[in-house]
DNA sequence: TAGGCCATCTGGTCCT
DNA sequence: AGGACCAGATGGCCTA
């Protein structure tokens, strides 16, 4: 544990500081001494150097994957329908949101192919299918245990053959929230 | 002020 | 060997 804050004292904390001062004080072209060169032997400053150099390469990429999962992220909620408040989802939110508007919209079709197949032209079959954006309803159980890894979502929702209140087909109204955004990500 | 979210650093592990 | 991925730690910012 304190391995940490040991490195961080001795490495981490000149990072930004850091201009390879032990190469350039070696001058240029490094000839120094006629030192006779034994296989592999650095000195420790030298080895130090190259760590230093190696974490911040490490970092560099560490930061540029996490910029690009962000990115990832950011698109992902540009596909997402947007939150009548217009705040910026959070990531957890985000990922919870897709699963679910996911799982909402293969039901849609679902239904939609049930009702095609069954009515074949008859009465009803012209309506539309339902937009199903409300997955998990308020008052389902929502697990967030992780054990959502199965086809349907982990949450109980209402049958999609019979919903049962018309609010289920359409956004909540704002002032209907006990939080719309828990409502559809599934935090609570 | 506590808690949530986030960015960053870091060391370990796995893969190419 | 070097890069990608991952998880833990830490500190900053924001909000209730």
């Amino acid at each position: 544990m304190d391995s940490v804050y040991s490195d961080i004292d001795s490495n981490s904390c000149d990072f930004f500081t850091h201009t390879d001062d032990e190469e350039s004080r070696r001058g240029p072209g490094g000839q120094q001494k006629k030192t006779r060169r034994r296989g592999r032997a650095r000195s420790e400053a030298t080895v130090q150097v190259v760590r230093k150099n190696r974490r911040m390469k490490a970092n560099d990429r560490e930061r540029n994957r996490m910029h690009n999962l962000n990115d990832a992220l950011d698109a992902l909620r540009g596909v997402l329908p947007a939150f009548p408040d217009e705040t910026k989802l959070t990531k957890i939110e985000t990922l919870r949101f897709a699963h679910n508007y996911i799982w909402a919209l293969s039901e849609t079709i679902r239904i939609a192919d049930l009702q095609a197949g069954k009515g074949g032209g008859g009465g009803g079959g012209d309506a539309p299918p339902p937009l199903l954006l409300s997955a998990p309803s308020p008052g389902s159980s929502w697990s967030s245990s992780g054990s959502s890894s199965s086809s349907s979502p982990a949450y109980s929702v209402s049958s999609p053959g019979s919903p049962g209140a018309p609010e289920d087909y359409s956004y909540p109204q704002q002032d209907a929230l006990f939080g719309y955004r828990s409502f559809v990500t599934g935090i609570y």
